[in-house]
RNA sequence: GGAAGGAUGCCAGAGCGGACGAAUGGGACGGCCUCGAAAGCCGUUGAGGUCCUUCGGGCCUCCGUGGGUUCGAAUCCCACUCCUUCCGCCA
């Protein structure tokens, strides 16, 4: 959520960032949103002065029955019920506009960083990094489907997780388990050096969906429990940013730095039919997240570290890979400046993403309600949120299927990866 | 799933219709004392909103959450959530 303040003494600047994102209902939805506050306010300081006025009768009530003056008591409790009436219009108009703003809001994007690129759509995300291991092209036998692989090595029964549980629904066998799981560990151990492990909960409560960004616009995409009202959360930074929600953190704890390897679910909703055949496109998978809830000045130096520490594994799996800033016509809603490392997959000639690192300012946080205090001040200040994928298994394990694919057909097993798989060189 | 008890400030804990944003103790911070410390003494110590701004204050809100009763609610009533204990079930 922005700052409603920020809105309303900087109305110019808020307009100018968020006209960045070349949404034409934006300018709309701010003019309502100004104008709300605006009648926010009137009703809120006419409220207030008449519930002072009734504070104060009562408190002459109480003295006036302790003097044992009765009839004088019994004449200020008239007056005080007859302002009761006009409080109770008040309020219950307050709670109107309160809730309308509220809703707007929610829907508002996030400014962008005034350094992040301009720019429409995807077409316009510059490389910033790279691209790395492309130089010496690519042989015949490494431009087979990570599928066609994976079947042909009995590793990956994509057939068999339709009959279980539908389309889009994937299952890996054997060494192909493995090799999933063996990636996560290896994320999580790359990463453990900043970074707190948490196995937080997978179903989470409209609230936390919220916290995120995540509700109420994208409520499509997520998979709803809706019997116990709860969602399967499409990532783990979902559970993380709101670990601290309604906490107030001391600024020596900051940054704090958080990571967990859960399974994502995602509804795909729009993107039905699209890269039906393998890995690259699944309702459910497994992902190593890395979050930090930081101070202000702290984001900056963080993001850059994340995004290496994704393009890091990624680079010691012996992948391609080149790295892409988001611009401002493709953000997501929440981001306030964002990174994606894609890793070039030979088989399916295509750079598939497969980590986003982003910076989001106080928009999560002012959701959630994180807040620090700077150490020896009073007050509290919105903390600032980051988070990106460690690891997302599905199409990384695709770009191993299809990048390390020998010319006997097997798959060699990255140097990194062989202690998880206890030693295993090749998967024949 | 059933029964009972509980939820108050950084922590413990009192308050059970009016002077309560909240006793008391502990902690933390500042000061006095001291060569220094401990002890002792004094003071400060929650958050949000809004308005004026003499930067100091006025007003409103918050005692798990949401409703209700009342001139007035931490205190009474209703619903919900969570915690604890016991029973049942269960990886």
């Amino acid at each position: 959520m922005i700052d409603v303040r920020l809105l309303r003494t900087e109305p110019a600047a808020v307009r100018s960032a968020l006209a960045r994102r070349h949404d034409p209902d934006l300018d709309a939805q701010l003019d309502l949103a100004v104008d709300l506050d605006e009648r926010l306010r009137t009703i809120t300081a006419e409220r207030d002065r008449v519930r002072s006025r009734v504070n104060e009768l009562s408190r002459q009530v109480g003295e006036r029955r302790r003097a044992g003056d009765v009839a004088r008591a019994e004449t200020l409790q008239d007056e005080s019920r007859a302002l009761g009436q006009r409080e109770r219009e008040l309020a219950a108009e307050h709670g109107r506009v309160d809730e309308e703003l509220h809703t707007i809001l929610l829907t508002v994007p996030n400014l962008p960083h005034p350094e992040a690129p301009d720019g429409s759509s995807d077409a316009d995300n510059p490389v910033v990094h790279g691209p790395f291991g492309v130089e010496a092209g690519f042989a015949e036998h490494q431009r087979v489907p990570h599928w066609e692989t994976g079947e042909a090595l009995g590793i990956l029964d994509n057939a068999r997780a339709t009959k279980i549980s539908g389309a889009m629904f994937s299952m890996t066998r054997g060494a192909g388990a493995a090799l999933g799981r063996a990636l996560c560990q290896l994320a999580l151990d790359r990463n453990a050096d900043a970074f707190e492990e948490i196995r937080p909960p997978s179903l989470v409560t409209t609230e936390t969906l919220t916290a995120t960004g995540h509700l109420p616009k994208f409520a499509d995409d997520a998979f709803a429990v809706e019997r116990d009202g709860l969602w399967a959360i499409p990532t783990a930074e979902v559970p993380l940013t709101s670990i601290y929600g309604g906490e107030i953190l001391g600024e020596e704890e900051l940054p704090r730095r958080m990571m967990a390897a859960t399974p994502c679910y995602r509804r795909e909703a729009g993107s039905a039919g699209r890269d039906t055949r393998g890995l690259l496109r699944v309702h459910e998978f497994d992902k190593v997240e890395i979050l930090a809830i930081a101070a202000p000045d702290q984001a900056p130096d963080l993001l850059d570290d994340m995004v290496g520490r994704a393009e890091g594994t990624i680079a010691a799996l012996g992948l391609a890979y080149r790295t892409i800033e988001i611009c401002t016509g493709d953000m997501g809603q929440s981001h306030h400046r964002s990174f994606d490392v894609e890793v070039y997959a030979p088989g399916v000639d295509q750079w598939l993403e497969v980590s986003s690192v982003s910076w989001f300012s106080d928009y999560q946080a002012r959701r959630a309600n994180i807040r620090f205090r700077r150490t020896g001040e009073k007050g509290t200040e919105i903390a600032h949120t980051l988070n990106g994928s460690a690891l997302a298994v599905p199409r990384v394990w695709a770009a191993i299927a299809e990048h390390h694919r020998q010319p006997d057909g097997s798959i060699a097993v990255p140097d990194v990866l062989q202690p998880y798989l206890r030693g295993l060189e090749r998967i024949a």
